[in-house]
DNA sequence: CAGTGGTCTAGACCACCAA
DNA sequence: TGGTGGTCTAGACCACTGT
């Protein structure tokens, strides 16, 4: 980023060029953490309005690469994190590293309509609800709706508090046999209290993942699950592929490497 | 949107609440394919400038509700499409539906470091490159470039043309023994080429998914998909859970409907 | 051609943070 | 307090579409 930065007429919008010039300062002049000059300084040395360099920095936060901090400044952002989505690895309540989730609230209700149709139920059967947030690193990286069918769970307890019923609800599901999950990923944003439990503002992009999950031929869970978009990449492992060695090295040592082939080459 | 859109003095930003109030208006007065009014009339009707609007207007594109065409307007989006992504039942060469991929082209050529590193070979080794293109209900949804090191397909034929050689690697593909697959996707922008594929302008969202093929212990093959992030929902099947039947509907029909729960319960 | 969304500008003020 | 990013404005011109 020596140069006045030239932008020369071409077909391209400016802020689209900005985009790939200040993209390749960040892959060749600075690391994880530093921080970017100002909105103003950048502005007037490539010769634009300051919105138009805002265009390309949104550009560049979108895919991961920068992080904005009010009052603070634009930093280079960590790569993304990795994030196995299994549920025999660190999905399903209680299987082993479950401290990952923390258990926000616990809600049991009637069946709205929509969540009704989504979980082939009546409408106004009873459901519960665990709210669950998950830690990686330290950091909130998504929020998760778990719904859970009451008729799903005969065995349960009857009345307890809130923090009690939450526990049953996870503990009961995971005797359940489990043998089979569907899932779908999509791009969403949060909204208000999804964005507070993710500590990032309204609009910011999250990967939306719906799971069912069955049993015994019957569907007994639908988990919505909001993952950061900026910082997250759901990663789906099979157990037959890991810890195989190939031609040069195993897998899982490849698993990092993967996802920056799009890049340049 | 019969009001004329009072803005109330909120601690919201405008261009959020005006999202808010469009989200509603989209939901509640307007079906897919219909045509919103333009920007300017938008702009004026809500007492805030075009620029604000368009901030809500983004938003609501990037959730992929709204679909905007220069020289046309602004048009509500159809629902995403759900598309398979299992190899099973679409992703693998040759299987079942395959006429849903149409190859771009296929270039074999040494390995950059960082293909060379994400396939787990040494730097240089020859590599098999097909580009393809896959195609859902006419349209163009995403692109995939299928790294194959040449290793790994020991009884390829020799030279040939361009598109006899990408159909030899997709056939030689087909017959080794696929034994595990591991996945990760995250967010990502569409560059130039691949903007160009996908119909799409630089910078659109798309879901970038990574794929690692194994077989017999050895990684034979490197995917990476783009799929548009606008249009499509990644959904990921298991044979064992579809076609069962649950409590009231089979898992199937909810599939649709377990992607709606988190918008308004 | 007239109408649409896409880009860009120059400036203002606000909300947040560190010192 | 001074500096940062976040929001918002009013206006201009361009690129594309259909008639």
């Amino acid at each position: 980023m020596g140069t006045t930065g030239q932008l020369a007429a071409v077909p391209e919008p400016k802020y689209w060029h900005l985009r790939t010039v200040l993209l390749r300062a960040i892959d060749t002049e600075f690391s994880t953490g530093q921080v970017l000059p100002n909105e103003r300084e950048l502005s007037a040395r490539f010769g634009v309005a300051r919105a138009t360099l805002r265009q390309a920095l949104d550009q560049l936060e979108l895919e991961g690469r920068l992080v904005r901090r009010r009052g603070i400044g634009t930093l280079i952002a960590a790569p993304r994190v990795g994030v196995p989505v299994n549920r025999h690895e660190e999905g399903w309540p209680g299987t082993a590293r479950s401290q990952a989730w923390r258990t926000v609230d616990c809600t049991t209700a009637p069946a709205t309509a929509r969540l009704a149709k989504a979980l082939g139920i009546a409408e106004g059967a009873t459901v519960h609800t665990v709210r669950r947030v998950r830690l990686v690193q330290g950091q909130n990286m998504a929020t998760e709706s778990l719904h859970v069918p009451a008729a799903a769970l005969p065995h349960l307890p009857g009345f307890r508090a809130e923090s009690d019923r939450a526990r049953s609800v996870l503990r009961q599901l995971e005797r359940l046999e489990v043998d089979g999950e569907s899932r779908a990923v999509e791009l969403g944003v949060a909204e208000a209290e999804e964005a507070a439990l993710l500590e990032r503002p309204p609009g910011s992009p999250v990967l939306v993942m719906t799971t069912q999950y069955a049993a015994a031929g019957r569907l007994v869970a639908l988990a919505v699950s909001t993952y950061r978009a900026d910082t997250c990449k759901l990663t789906f492992g099979e157990a037959g592929v890991v810890e195989v060695t190939p031609v040069g090295a195993p897998v899982g040592a490849a698993t990092g490497a993967a996802a920056e082939v799009r890049t340049a080459s």
